[in-house]
DNA sequence: ATTATATCCTGATCGC
DNA sequence: TGCGATCAGGATATAA
């Protein structure tokens, strides 16, 4: 469920409680998460927490850092002690620091943990869409060789890293641009929309925490209020709240899209 | 070389 | 109410 928005939400209540802290022990539950390398970062301080595309990045001092992928149902709480920590369940692991603990609670075991000795080992290949990086030539060149529908485009994280299922969905309403186009097909004045759109709808869900459905926690096991804004999403047969047409429901790689076949074109 | 399909899991919800 | 089928926000290995 996470996308960019709500990890970058979980990523920035975790830095003030996590940074200067010390790591005590490491307990991994689920042998799901064991995969790969598995260092004892024990005695090591925590230097930042920040965002990677989808990715909670945890670096420590000396370089090693580890990259948490939250995939569906993964939730990163933080418990500043003991009775905090009696309220969880589900636990797939435990960092403990010399204040406090980190925990990872994850139903349906998708998510993932990698380590790495160098955080930019961690750095997807996709162009981050909030960064300065994403500019309207940017988009235009992948855009331009993608032979895919726009909601696939958006979707590929070796492109753009951080679009999910309900984002895509919400961007290219905003773009007014129906996500069966294709991505190489569109005018520039379009990409010049889907580029605005892009930018505009993940700022502002990161400014409202993102999006609380069923899973989504902060790691404060607080909840986002962006849904309020959902225009399309999970809305089929409402009417659109530009031009009144009923909100359509299609599946696109096996995943549902919603849009506004009056105004999407 | 791209792009579709199956798959990893669990739990909530749907339809009969 | 009970039960099996279906679906869910992600991503990747494999097949086509």
């Amino acid at each position: 469920m996470p996308e960019l928005p709500e990890v970058e939400t979980v990523a920035r209540q975790l830095a003030p409680c996590m940074t200067g802290r010390i790591v005590r022990s490491l307990r991994i539950f689920d042998p799901l998460l064991r995969k790969g390398p598995q260092p004892r970062p024990h005695g090591r301080k925590v230097t930042s927490v920040r965002r990677v595309g989808k990715q909670v990045l945890i670096e420590f001092a000396g370089g090693l850092c580890l990259a948490v992928h939250l995939r569906m149902t993964g939730r990163l709480i933080w418990a500043p002690n003991r009775r905090a920590e009696a309220r969880e369940d589900r636990l797939r692991a435990r960092v403990g620091f010399d204040r406090g603990a980190l925990l990872f609670a994850d139903t349906r075991r998708f998510g993932t943990f990698r380590w790495f000795r160098d955080a930019r080992e961690a750095e997807p290949a996709g162009i981050d869409p909030v960064s300065e990086e994403m500019t309207i030539e940017a988009l235009r060149e992948m855009a331009g060789r993608a032979r895919q529908n726009l909601k696939a485009f958006l979707l590929r994280q070796d492109r753009i890293v951080g679009i999910g299922n309900i984002y895509a969905s919400e961007i290219l309403w905003d773009a007014r641009l129906s996500p069966r186009r294709r991505a190489s097909a569109l005018r520039r004045a379009e990409i010049v929309r889907l580029h605005e759109s892009t930018r505009k709808i993940l700022i502002r869900a990161i400014e409202n925490c993102g999006t609380t459905f069923s899973d989504f926690q902060d790691a404060h096991g607080l909840t986002g209020s962006y849904q309020q804004y959902l225009a399309v999403y999970d809305r089929e047969g409402e009417r659109c709240r530009r031009c009144e047409a009923p909100v359509r429901r299609i599946v696109q790689q096996q995943r549902s899209t919603y849009f506004c076949a009056g105004c999407q074109k």
